[in-house]
DNA sequence: GTAACTACTTACTCAAAGGTAACTACTATA
DNA sequence: TATAGTAGTTACCTTTGAGTAAGTAGTTAC
C-alpha cells in the first residue's frame, strides 16, 4: 500500500469517527439543546418534544460515554440532575456550524426546488 | 411557540437533513473517494475495500438522488461509468473538512488516551 | 393516602441497515 | 470455448436502531 493510500485510509477511519458521535436521530439535537446552555433530563425532553424517555437516557449515556456531555447529580430535594457539554463537547461548535451551514444550502438547493 | 423556539427548531430540522445525507456506513468513504477525482464504480470498490456491489450501488443511487454525485455513462468497450461530483457535491467541503479535524482532535482526546 | 414530580429502567416489538453469495449481461482476449 | 473484465442485480438472512407501554424509586404537596 502507497503512503497515498495509507493517508486515505487514516481519513476514512477519522471520518467514521466523527459519525459514529453524531449519528442517529436524537444525538445532534441533544447537544444543539445543551449548546442552549446546561439542562436537566426533563427539559431536555421538553426541548425535543418528541423522543421518550428511553431513548433520552440511551443516547445521554453514550454522549457521556464520549465524553462529549458531563451528568452532574444534586442532591436536592426531589433528586435533581443536569447536562453540560464537556469542554470536547464545547470543540463541537465549528462542525455544527458547518453541520447547519449545510443543511440550508442543502434545504435551498434540492428541497425547496 | 415562541419565536425562539421556532428558531430551534428549525436547527433541528437542517442539522437532520445534512445528516441523513451522510449518514450510514458508506456515504463518507464514497464522497471522499470522489474528492480525490473521478472514478469508476470498480475504482471505487477499490478504494474502499471493504464495500460490497450491493452496498456500493445502492449508496451511488442515494447520493445521486441527493444530487451529490453524477453518474456518466461511456459507450466505450466494454461499457464503463464514472461517478463525479456535482457543484452541490463540492459545497460540501468545508463540511467534510471539519468533519476530518474534529475526528482527529475526538481520536486525540479519547481513543488515544 | 394518593396524586404528582424528579429521573429514569425494563420488556417487547417492529423497521431499517447492512452483509453474503450467487447471478446477469455484455465484450474482449487467449 | 473458456476466462476475465466492465457494472451492476437479486434473494435471503442477521444485526442494529428505534418506538411503545408500563414499571421503579424517592420526595413533596394536597
Amino acid at each position: 500500500m502507497s503512503q497515498k493510500d495509507e493517508v486515505c485510509q487514516h481519513r476514512l477511519l477519522v471520518a467514521r469517527d466523527t459519525l459514529e458521535v453524531i449519528q442517529g436521530k436524537w444525538r445532534l439535537p441533544i447537544i444543539i439543546s445543551l449548546t442552549h446552555g446546561n439542562k436537566r433530563f426533563g427539559e431536555i425532553q421538553r426541548d425535543i418534544s418528541d423522543i421518550s424517555p428511553k431513548m433520552l437516557s440511551q443516547e445521554l449515556k453514550a454522549l457521556e460515554t464520549n465524553k462529549i456531555i458531563a451528568r452532574t447529580l444534586y442532591d436536592s430535594m426531589p433528586v435533581t440532575v443536569e447536562y453540560s457539554l464537556t469542554p470536547l463537547g464545547l470543540t463541537m461548535k465549528k462542525l455544527l456550524d458547518e453541520i447547519l451551514n449545510w443543511g440550508v444550502l442543502f434545504r435551498k438547493e434540492i428541497l425547496e426546488k
